[in-house]
DNA sequence: TCATGATTTGTCC
DNA sequence: CTAACGGGACAAATCATGA
């Protein structure tokens, strides 16, 4: 039993630099959306002490005196260049699981164990020479070890460069390096578990590994308990299949400016529910109800604060952008109350199922059905070949008061012609 | 009282 | 110039409800 996590070092400040070389050295941070807060840091801006999630608007000053270049982010691009690297990866095994947007799990069962850190060179080797992004290598017998291995090839110890292989520690190496790294950077305890376990004098992974099972089970969860078996050496979570349908979708986002009235928050839901009803259908699902909220921003505590949200049942599961915008606006106009400044909204799809395997009743219109399919297979294409946007519904408004802030983004180097650089 | 469904919580990246 | 703090997904735990 042997599995690999390859994770991409920096991954969305990598992905500026493939295309920007002479950032390379220099301190490069990548920002949320709306330029909210720090989701990618190069390891200059880490140096520094920025830390992970901070608000933008409060290091500004200092980014500037430290001369940190800071990109919004641009999805199109990261999404571009995780195919390219997931696709690569995937020729190394015959089992891969995306885990996210920059790492992967892949199934090394059978492969001769001496030679599991040269496999993991040339992983990084050609996915540098073919991608230009750097990644990292853990391997180990479960998830949660192989995550680990990747942290300690990241951290460069022990004289790791790139790859780190537990197979090749002995059980007192092992022992000694756990008891030197704390119980945080274990994959599954957050912030809340780690203060729980510190209460307990549980500090260090070693603390954890030979921690009495039973004990972490009824003081925590039958999540954690797995987590310590993994530590163990025992599976506990398996590779997932890919491809895999997801269970609900959300479109939610933070306004770049407030905004108090109605039709603004309406064309907000109609264009996210836009978003998500392309998705549903590119899952090739169906939803069975959509949930609507709104809320003011939780941060001015001396503003009047107010949450609304609901769930609209739908007649019959649908992907059809129009039925479930209608159901949404329905849900929106319950929720809302004027007088406040609001500052997110969002929908999310739940009750997903596959299309098709939906029970069918006495009522269904099959006529009107078909016609709904052609419209927004039609829809679906036109905004693929043109770009996404060119065809929109009225409902989602053209002028989008509320878009949020992306004030130093990069072009879409890899998917839009148009927005090459000129070559000097 | 139990089983089920709905909502909240915690975690990850 | 001012004001400015992400988004998406999942599973388990907890709460609410109704037979």
């Amino acid at each position: 039993m042997a599995l690999a996590l390859i994770d991409c070092n920096n991954f969305y400040v990598s992905c500026e630099r493939v295309f920007q070389p002479k950032l390379e050295g220099k301190p490069v941070l990548v920002l949320s959306n709306n330029d909210g807060c720090v989701v990618s840091r190069s390891n200059e801006v880490k140096a520094l002490g920025l830390r992970m999630g901070e608000p933008w608007f409060k290091l500004e000053k200092l980014a500037k005196q430290h001369g940190i270049i800071a990109f919004s982010s641009n999805y199109t691009l990261y999404d571009d260049l995780s195919t390219r690297v997931m696709s690569i990866l995937s020729t190394f095994s015959p089992r891969q699981e995306i885990y996210s947007i920059d790492e992967c799990f892949l199934d090394l069962d059978g492969f001769d164990p001496q030679s599991l850190m040269a496999y993991g060179q040339a992983m990084r080797q050609t996915i540098m020479r073919n991608v230009g992004i750097p990644v990292c290598v853990g391997i180990a017998d479960t998830k949660t070890l192989a995550k680990l291995a990747n942290h300690c090839a990241k951290k460069g110890f022990a004289g790791v460069d790139g790859v780190c292989d537990f197979g090749l520690l002995d059980e007192a190496q092992r022992s000694a390096l756990f008891a030197s790294i704390p119980v945080g950077d274990v994959w599954g305890v957050g912030r809340r578990i780690s203060e729980g376990l510190l209460a307990m004098r549980i500090k260090t992974i070693e603390d954890l590994r030979t921690a009495n099972l039973k004990r972490i089970r009824s003081q925590f969860s039958v999540v954690l308990e797995r987590t310590v078996q993994e530590l163990n050496g025992v599976s506990c979570f398996q590779l997932e299949k890919i491809g895999k349908p997801r269970q609900q979708i959300i479109v939610s986002r933070s306004f770049g400016t407030m905004i108090t009235g109605l039709n603004d928050l309406s064309e907000s839901i109609a264009y996210f529910t836009t978003r998500a009803a392309e998705k549903l259908r590119r899952d090739g699902s169906v939803a069975a109800s959509i949930s609507v909220y709104i809320h003011t921003n939780p941060f001015k505590e001396d503003v009047p604060q107010y949450n609304g949200a609901t769930i609209v049942q739908l007649n019959q599961p649908s992907d059809d952008t129009m039925e479930l915008i209608g159901a949404a606006l329905k849900g929106l106009k319950e929720i809302y109350r004027s007088g406040f400044h609001y500052k997110k909204s969002g929908v999310l799809l739940m009750g997903l199922q596959r299309k098709g395997s939906a029970q069918a009743t006495l009522f269904d219109d099959t006529d009107k059905q078909a016609k709904s399919v052609n419209m927004m297979r039609t829809l679906d294409a036109i905004n693929k070949k043109m770009g996404k946007g060119i065809v929109t519904l009225a409902a989602s408004g053209i002028k989008h008061r509320w878009a949020m802030r992306r004030e130093r983004q990069s072009p879409n180097y890899t998917t839009d012609w148009f927005e090459l650089p000129e070559v000097e």
